[in-house]
DNA sequence: ACCTTTCGTTGGAACGCTCCAACAAGTATG
DNA sequence: CATACTTGTTGGAGCGTTCCAACGAAAGGT
């Protein structure tokens, strides 16, 4: 963690200042601490004075400080939330599942995006950490094993969609992407298909467990012979190349690393003049929404991609609790979607 | 606006309590104004202090406390953006414009999603202003007249994609609905059409924009006697199901409202066993990225979406040093993106 | 009548930072 | 050689809160 410094110290201060605790409090012709008693809910202020203080509180439009409210208290009641690309829509998803769950609790969010660049992600999560938050989620990353550690160890820290990396005291939730990956294999094996291809998604770590997980089945299933992962990635795009490759080998199914990429294949299939399923199944892995609308109506392995969300937020809410609790690596499992995109083994083929 | 107050005074403070910049001072063995002086880069500290301080903060893993330091300066240096959904892809690809804008001029963001709840729009709002953001950035919102008003006159505040409502002090950056939806039907009119159906957006102000847009342009090629609207929405789903209403007057275009809509409607063609584009041409709004997976290759009149959220940005930034400024209602011009879905009318039909 | 408790209220210290006025020590100016 | 500036440094006040110790007044107990 390389800390930032140095903007140059502002510009000029903002005017407009707005009403404090004590500019209540001489209206309310009470004390500051009275109006701070009272603003909290306290059950030791008269009714009267309470009353008092409401009204001025309306008439001047008051509103509490969060700054110097956490300064004084020495918490935030925020937490940050780092998230890998908003374009993605799986992470946008997840996301709802955060902040539903933190919002309950009482918690704000301070949501980042890393964009491109990953040395990005980094400074930004120290700016996320100068503003005190209590706890980080981090909607995948890139970040190497040394800074993660570093961070974990500083502040409460989830990660989701990873569990690659295994840090003291940082807990994930992930999905079984290798159980995910042979339930794919498993579905296309049921409806007869052997020559299964598989469009990875590249060099990361959750694209090597459901290659992995792709390879298990088709040893487990006999089909040793017909594996097969063409190198691929996760837009669409390379899905879309990938699949151009795949169809050298005359394959009856494409197994694509997520749904995004089989959107690209599905489109590789049929500008080679193939059917989607009678020729060719194709399924994704992910769940996002968008697969499900009619012109795609992609059969999809889906992650709960909110419920995701919701437990990373709640271990997050609870290691704020107690920091020491030992690491916390949660699997949910993934569930097949059957839709269009797959069907039975055409035997003429 | 009404603020919430009330959380019960928290649980339980927590406990480890980072470095101060007392300690770097002591243990750089200056006084705690010269780092202070020194982290903000003053000129005026000698290079052995200042190596020194810096040596202190490294290996004390000293980081700024940014409530501290807004408190003592009266700035935030964070600016607060409401997306109205963030599942819309729409507005991911705002807040990407925002975010880079933003961060260029040294500002951070304080994201919150409004989610499904127009009433939680609100006290997210009133949460972001807690934390004395220093401006507002509304990526569409639902909010009455009387609330925005009260809004805009407390913080700098500009609104992207919609200018419907005239707020003195606020600003607004959106693209020309009407004249985009111009474009639409003037590019179907060329292609030779003229039975062209618009599928409306249901009762928001960019759908009544479009719709009008639509009624102008049609009545300006003649074809007055062929406008035909029917009521959809801004969803897949809805949009299938208006171009199932469409078919049955035999249209050989559709205008959908926007480009999700626009999707949901070519499976609705396709399940009539129409061609795209042979038998009816299909045109969208928005320019989403997803439009042009090579699946779906949607032509649509597309809106430039970062731009969007840059300009709002700047004008944010402009705005925070010059608040009286009067108000800027920025239109920005849509282009048209020709792709697979319109063609050349069919004379057989 | 006194002492103790409870209730409602208050001043002041503290949170971690910035920034101003002031200062000592050196350097330049007349 | 006195005066003025420059350079680098420092203590302290202040930002808007919370919270603790302490208070006076009213109520209760004997």
């Amino acid at each position: 963690m390389v800390p930032r410094f140095g903007l140059p110290t502002s510009t000029r201060p903002m005017p407009t200042s707005r009403p404090t605790i004590n500019d209540v409090a001489t209206r309310a012709g009470v004390s500051k601490s009275l109006v701070s008693l009272a603003l909290s809910g306290s059950t030791k202020v008269s009714d009267a004075s309470r009353q008092r203080i409401l009204d001025a509180v309306a008439e001047l439009g008051y509103r509490r400080n969060a700054a110097a409210r956490s300064l004084a208290v020495r918490r935030s009641h925020t937490i940050g939330v780092l998230i890998l690309d908003l374009h993605n829509p799986v992470f946008a998803e997840i996301l709802d599942g955060v902040q539903i769950e933190v919002r309950e609790h009482g918690f704000s969010t301070m949501l980042i995006s890393g964009g491109t660049d990953p040395e990005l992600e980094h400074t930004e999560i120290d700016t996320l950490l100068q503003f005190q938050v209590e706890g980080l989620i981090l909607i995948a990353h890139r970040l190497p094993a040394n800074i993660l550690t570093a961070i974990a160890a500083e502040v409460p820290t989830v990660v989701v969609t990873r569990d690659d990396i295994a840090v003291p005291n940082m807990d994930s939730v992930s999905n079984d992407d290798v159980a995910g990956a042979r339930m794919a294999v498993d579905h296309l094996v049921e409806l007869g298909h052997s020559r299964i291809v598989h469009l990875s998604g590249g060099d990361n770590p959750v694209s090597h467990a459901r290659a992995e997980g792709y390879r298990l089945a088709m040893t487990q299933h006999g089909l040793a012979e017909h594996i097969r992962v063409v190198p691929g990635g996760l837009t669409d795009a390379k899905g879309y190349a990938a699949a151009r490759d795949a169809l050298s080998s005359v394959p009856t199914a494409l197994f694509a690393a997520n749904d995004v990429a089989a959107i690209g294949a599905i489109a590789a299939v049929e500008s080679a003049n193939l059917r989607i399923p009678e020729d060719i199944s194709v399924i994704g892995y992910d769940g996002i929404s968008i697969g499900g609308m009619r012109r795609l109506n992609l059969t999809t392995i889906a992650q709960p991609l909110a419920d995701l969300g919701r437990l990373a937020a709640q271990h997050m809410l609870h290691r704020i609790n107690d920091r020491t609790a030992p690491a916390n690596r949660q699997q949910v499992s993934a569930t097949l979607v059957v839709r269009g995109t797959t069907g039975p083994v055409n035997v003429t083929r």
